[in-house]
Parts: C-alpha cells; sequence; structure tokens
DNA sequence: CCGACTTTGTGCATCCGTTCACAAGCGGTA
DNA sequence: TACCGCTTGTGAACGGATGCACAAAGTCGG
C-alpha cells in the first residue's frame, strides 16, 4: 500500500520500514518458494523475456497460480493488472527481500566426501554465497587447498569465523562432531546454520537452523514405495491378477 | 483400535489390511518426523536403553511431546500407560511403517562431486537403501568404479534399472540434464526420485519427487539473517547505539 | 485388593497455510 | 472519453496440522 510506487528507487538495499514489517510476516513456505520463483525468473531474464503472468510462472514453478500471487503479494504489488508482471522488477524485489543484495560470507566444516562437493561449488549455485573458510580435524587436510581455500583445523572456527565475518554455517561433520562443531560456530556468533549431519541440534532461540537429511529423505520415499505396493497389491487381490507385468500406469 | 495386542507377530513383513488404511492417513510431515524419531531410537537402542517416555523421546527429537504421541499414534497404540514405550517395540514398528524391511535398491545419475559423495556413502546412512547403479555420460568415467559400483552410460538407464530393480533414482546431474534423465527413469519404472538439481521437474501423477536444492537453504537462510540485520538496525535506532560491539546475545 | 501416581492416547480448539472467487485496476480500442 | 477484456491482489472459506488438556489405563507399594 505504502510507497506502491516510489518514483525511482528500483534497487534500494536497506528494506523500508514498510518492507521490514512485511518480511516478518512472511511464512517459511513461501520464503521457500520465492527462491524458486527467483530461479525461474533469472533464466527467463537470461532467454529475453521482459514480462509474466501469474498463470505462466506458476505452471514453470510447478505450484498453484493463486498460491503465487498471494506469495508476491506478501513482498507489495509490483504486477500491473490485465498484464503481469515486469521480470526485471520481480528479480530485484525478490533478491532484496531474500537478503541477496547483500553477500554472504559461507564457512564449511567437514571436508569429507560431501564437504569437498560443497566447497568444490565454489560460490554456491545462484552465487552470492562465497565460501571463504573450510574447516576439518585431520591433520592431513590442514592447509590442503580445495576449491581455492586451505582447510583450518577446527579449533580456529572462532576467530576465522569473526574475522571474515561468516554468516553461514554449514556442517557436514560425522554425526558425533556435530553438536561440538555447531556450538562453536554459535559461539563465533554464526546465526544460521544448514547441517547435513543426522543429528538433532540444540541451539539457543535467535541462531536459524535448516537441515538437509539424506537419510530421512530416503525414508520417505521408502514411504511411499511401500505405500504404493501394498495398494498395488491389494489392486491385485481386488481385480483378481490384472496389472502385474512390467509397466502399469495409473491415471 | 483392532490387532492392538496381537499375540507375537512382532515384525510381520507384509502390511496388513487395518495397517495399511492407516498408513494412507499419516501427514508427510508426520512421515518425516517418524523418520527422526527411528534415527533417535535406534541410537538409544545401541546404547542398551530398554523404554522411553514420549517426554524424553520428544525432547531428543527436538518436537513437542503431544506432537510426538501423536505421530506415533498414526501407526497404532504400541505404548504402555504409565510407563512409556519399549524401545525395540517402537523401532521395528516405524521400520515397518516406512516400508524399511525391504530393501530399496538406488542408482545415481551424475557423477559428479555430489554425484561422487552419494556414491561413496555406501549404502546410505540408516542402511537399507544399497546402490546399485551409477550413470554419466562422460566416457572417461565410464567403467571407473565410484564407492565399488562401476558407472554405464546412461544410455543403458531403462535396462539396468529394470534389470537391477532400481526403485529409488537420485539426479545428481547439472540442471540442463536433469528432465530428461527424470524422464528416463520414469520410463524405466522408477517411481520415486530424490532430486539435487535446481531445477522443477515435470513428471506424471505416479511418481513422486523430492527435491533438495542447496540454493533454496541458502536463500532461505540469506532471509533470516537480513530479517536479523533488520532488525537489530531498528533496535539500534530505537536504543541509540546499544548492542554493536562484538557479542550481542538476545535471550 | 486397593488407592495413588504416572504416562499414554485422543477429542477439541486454535492457528497457519492453501484455495477459491471476485472486485479493482489497467491497457487497448473505437 | 468511454467501454471491453484481461490479470492482479485479496477477503473469505476451507483444510490440515499443532498444541492443550483430560480421561483411560497401566504400574507400584502397601
Amino acid at each position: 500500500m505504502a510507497s506502491q510506487r516510489g518514483e525511482g528507487e528500483t534497487t534500494t538495499t536497506p528494506l523500508e520500514p514498510a518492507d521490514r514489517e512485511r518480511a516478518r510476516a512472511i511464512p517459511e513456505a513461501a520464503v521457500a518458494r520465492l527462491a524458486v520463483y527467483l530461479r525461474v525468473l533469472s533464466g527467463m531474464a537470461d532467454q529475453g523475456v521482459n514480462a509474466v503472468s501469474s498463470e505462466e510462472l506458476s505452471q514453470a514453478a510447478g505450484v498453484n497460480a493463486a498460491k503465487l500471487r498471494k506469495d508476491l503479494s506478501y513482498i507489495g504489488s509490483y504486477g500491473t493488472r490485465g498484464v503481469g508482471y515486469d521480470v526485471e522488477v520481480l528479480v530485484s524485489h525478490i533478491e532484496r527481500i531474500l537478503g541477496l543484495t547483500r553477500n554472504h560470507s559461507v564457512a564449511v566444516v567437514g571436508i569429507g566426501n560431501l564437504g569437498h562437493a560443497l566447497a568444490n561449488y565454489g560460490g554456491f549455485p545462484g552465487r552470492g554465497f562465497p565460501v571463504t573458510a573450510l574447516f576439518d580435524v585431520d591433520a592431513d587436510l590442514i592447509g590442503v587447498p580445495v576449491g581455492g581455500i586451505p582447510v583450518n583445523h577446527i579449533d580456529e572456527i572462532t576467530a576465522i569465523c569473526l574475522e571474515r565475518e561468516v554468516s553461514i554455517g554449514v556442517i557436514a561433520t560425522p554425526p558425533p562432531a556435530a553438536q561440538s562443531v555447531c556450538d562453536r560456530l554459535v559461539s563465533a556468533g554464526v546465526q544460521c546454520i544448514l547441517n547435513f549431519a543426522p543429528v538433532v541440534l540444540q541451539v539457543p532461540d535467535n541462531v536459524e537452523v535448516r537441515k538437509v537429511d539424506l537419510a530421512v529423505e530416503m525414508q520417505i520415499l521408502s514411504f511411499h514405495v511401500a505405500r504404493r505396493a501394498d495398494e498395488a497389491a491389494s489392486v491385485s487381490v481386488d481385480n483378481n491378477g490384472l496389472g502385474v507385468d512390467g509397466m502399469v500406469i495409473r491415471p
């Protein structure tokens, strides 16, 4: 409502009071989708697309059109009725809300298979997330550069994180080490953590943790496999014997 | 209600009708949590713990006790009032509901940094998910064993997935290849896909996709960093100048 | 055998997120 | 300028998940 069209300020980096209040109210689920919209929109911009309707964008993002509009409405009214959205404008506004106008320095702890992979992503997909520090306990790894960054010993976390202003810590250690690493990151002032270790981390209220848990993902899929298998079984009992061989298409 | 205590059948592998009906009704969010409870319980079992109350378990899993009980009630009534839950019993029932009594053969497509890491996990954390096939397009990789499995060319997906009865496909390719790989997996009869590529996959209704999107995770964290920074800024305007240097603890 | 105590299982109220449906607003056209 | 068709933005209905609070059901000690 307020500042609906503020003359020429397109990419004001610090959030204005109105926006700040809005940001507080955006549901987490919507934030996740905004990130997806952003990627789709960036792709469109690269292909020279200028305008897009909620219908088109929602299909490309794999969501309901109404949901998309509501999500966008959380960040303000930047569409034009009867026309759609300007791709560039939307991109810059989503970036602003997601805080992508600043760089977020990332530290990866645990340089095993996964840690290697993460470090080598180099700046992370979609950039804006430069990896500036790597940590491990293995003496053989200390000093070895991975993805251009030398590995430091885990005991140096506090000093280095403060020095390099790390704002996001990524935990890719074995499970037993995760909580202790987490504690050290927290005491180094890191308030956002991405946890790949299959462990439930205990953190103070002012720290945000997101987890990526492969085992859980696999088990959820397993649940669905089992459910399908059971349904198929119960069907092949109901109508005797049909739908057993090879391709079973269920519309 | 029915079969509350069914004599001695502790680990019947095929689901009974009552359970099947239940499984259909379990909310997705609860399934994810069940997987977490399972891990915590397994850890307890390893440490020789026999019984556990909803209070203890919920704390270890980082959730509300009432929610935990409700989640467990979805799979049946296996607790003892006044006492708690038998760890072993709970483990076996959760495993059964999640379909972990069978093995689920996994294929990984895209043997880059991430694919390597995934293949080397070897059977995946929590086992029951043997990786039985690897695919890539890179001629230099074909035939090279990674984590004990030789890499096959991507064109062989259909034949090999059918032959090895792959039930879960993992996509770890670059974004442009993801949809095409997905299509091939689907036509090979794979109905569950774990997608690491930052792409929205289009699949038929009978295929289940779960995505792990690093960029999105990072951006969600970025959003929270920005929100915090803004709040801090607005606070340091309110009370002039306090809480700027070093450690800021907010209870 | 009984009564006190503990913990589960669940009905119910609440909250958050999704979906629907439509008025408001804008561009194009005559 | 006035009308028409299209698309946004959002109020309101809906549905699912969360949390509370308590009855039911079990154990343990006497």
